[in-house]
RNA sequence: GGAGGGGUUCCCGAGUGGUUAAAGGGAGCAGACUGUAAAUCUGCCGGUGGACGCCUUCGUAGGUUCGAAUCCUACCCCCUCCA
């Protein structure tokens, strides 16, 4: 082999590697990269989405980073919309069954994801698919034939089954064909390496098995780390309310990421930004050795992370903002206007428990009773001590409730 | 088809007739502190104009009882073992 080719891919399987949780099996990575640059043929490389939750988080990212690096190598990146699987649902002991989509509510979300994606990917390298092209036509006879390629016994190696197994919880049949059908997909798309997460896995590596099966080379399984969420313990997921849309508001996403424990500062650097690895190295050195201050660190990450998607002068605006609020305790530059219904207002003025309620920032009277009790609320900066307290309705009244929710008397 | 176990408040999970709006943990919210919406500590955490009152909640529907998440009946759902 040409010494070229040897540094080439070497160079390619260091950026590669970078992050990467598991590489299944790292030697026919090389192999396929080795005659990917003989041949000068780009490997395909696939991802698979959920077509029902077009929201993509700092989560999802950190395998569209990958992708994205495979891209900057001269890689096809393959997204599969998985229009059919989605009917199904992915298993993770939610025995709910999902709606059916229609075609049009796939494609606005395949539209949405692109728009979403499209702010990390190369849309020149990037292919978008549907597997209900290819599974949509399958009778029962293909199905069969299918499913005998694989046993139950393998299929219940998946540690998600054999967990809910073992703890009494409901496997629904149709979830074992879950991850025939995305290896499946890998057949229809010949794909030579594909992206997980280490939670794919099992899903990855039945990829390789079926693709054996249907007399194709196999797939490299390629798993990347589970990002945790804000509350540093459980994975980034919408479900769980512990994530950062990448398509939030940028007083949002910089406030959030100002939230995470400073154990994670490191990680996001890592895996969400494209801060260069040496420059991680160094932020973690200084850390250690007490040069640089966490909230620092912290406020270059926010920035680093906002400016990704909303761009560099808005990012210093949500910093300045943040800075204001937080550390000044000032007001932010825009507050929400609040018209009180004139039927509410007797002599001038409104309770002020129902203000709080009306203007959504309680959800019920308990809760207002509770806040003005914790002397969380604040009227024009001054704490209201007492639940019975009447507040003349003045416009370009502030009320704050807590250290960030404000809102502001306009007239109707 | 047979035998057994189980369904509790946002989540997990105690609770076998009144002292239970229901232990504990998590999440959430607030306050203090601070270095940030970190960490830590403290408080709150079904609803009700502010309430040792009332209403709603312990799979569903009935019943027993002065009184039921707790007992009875039927039904729905989940799981385990056997076939």
């Amino acid at each position: 082999m040409p010494e070229a080719v040897q540094i080439a891919v070497a160079r390619q399987l260091a950026v590669i590697r970078r992050g990467a949780a598991e590489i299944v099996p790292e030697i026919e990575l090389q192999q396929k990269l080795v005659r990917s640059v003989l041949e000068n043929r780009p490997l395909r490389v696939k991802l698979g989405l959920d077509p029902t939750a077009p929201d993509i988080h700092l989560g999802h990212t950190v395998v569209l980073w990958k992708l994205r690096q495979f891209q900057d190598l001269g890689h096809q990146v393959v997204i599969l919309i998985g229009d059919f699987t989605g009917r199904i649902g992915d298993p993770s002991g939610k025995s709910e069954t999902r709606k059916q989509l229609t075609t049009e509510e796939v494609n606005r979300n395949a539209e949405t994801y692109k728009e979403q994606i499209f702010k990390i990917l190369d849309p020149e390298k990037t292919e978008m698919t549907f597997n209900s092209i290819w599974l949509q036509p399958l009778n029962f006879a293909d199905i069969l034939q299918l499913a005998a390629k694989y046993t139950v016994a393998r299929m219940l190696e998946r540690d998600d089954f054999s967990k809910r197994l073992r703890e009494n919880l409901p496997v629904g049949i149709h979830e074992l064909f879950y991850p025939l059908m995305q290896g499946y997909d890998s057949v229809a798309l010949k794909a030579d390496v594909e992206l997980g997460g280490t939670d794919q896995k099992f899903n990855l590596l039945v990829g390789r098995a079926l693709q054996k099966e249907y007399g194709q080379e196999a797939q490299v399984a390629m798993m990347m780390p589970i990002l945790e969420g804000l509350d540093g313990v459980n994975k980034m997921s919408k479900s769980l309310g512990n994530y950062i849309g990448i398509n939030e508001s940028p007083r949002e996403m910089y406030g959030k990421t100002m939230s995470i424990t400073d154990d994670l500062m490191v990680r996001y650097f890592e895996l969400v930004t494209g801060v260069p690895l040496d420059e991680v190295g160094a932020i973690t050195e200084g850390l250690a050795a007490g040069r640089l201050h966490p909230r620092d660190v912290k406020m270059r990450l926010a920035r680093e992370i906002v400016t990704m998607y909303h761009g560099p002068v808005t990012a210093a605006q949500a910093e300045a903002e943040f800075v204001r609020i937080f550390q000044q305790k000032d007001l932010p530059d825009t507050i929400p206007g609040y018209a009180v219904p004139p039927e509410k207002i007797k002599d001038g003025a409104i309770w002020i428990i129902k203000l709080l309620v009306d203007s959504g920032m309680a959800t019920s009277n308990g809760e207002g009773r509770r806040l003005i009790n914790q002397g969380a609320v604040k009227i024009n900066n001054e704490t209201i001590k007492d639940i019975d307290t009447e507040i003349p309705v003045v416009d370009g009244t502030v009320i704050k409730v807590g250290k960030r929710k404000f809102v502001r008397l306009v007239s109707g």
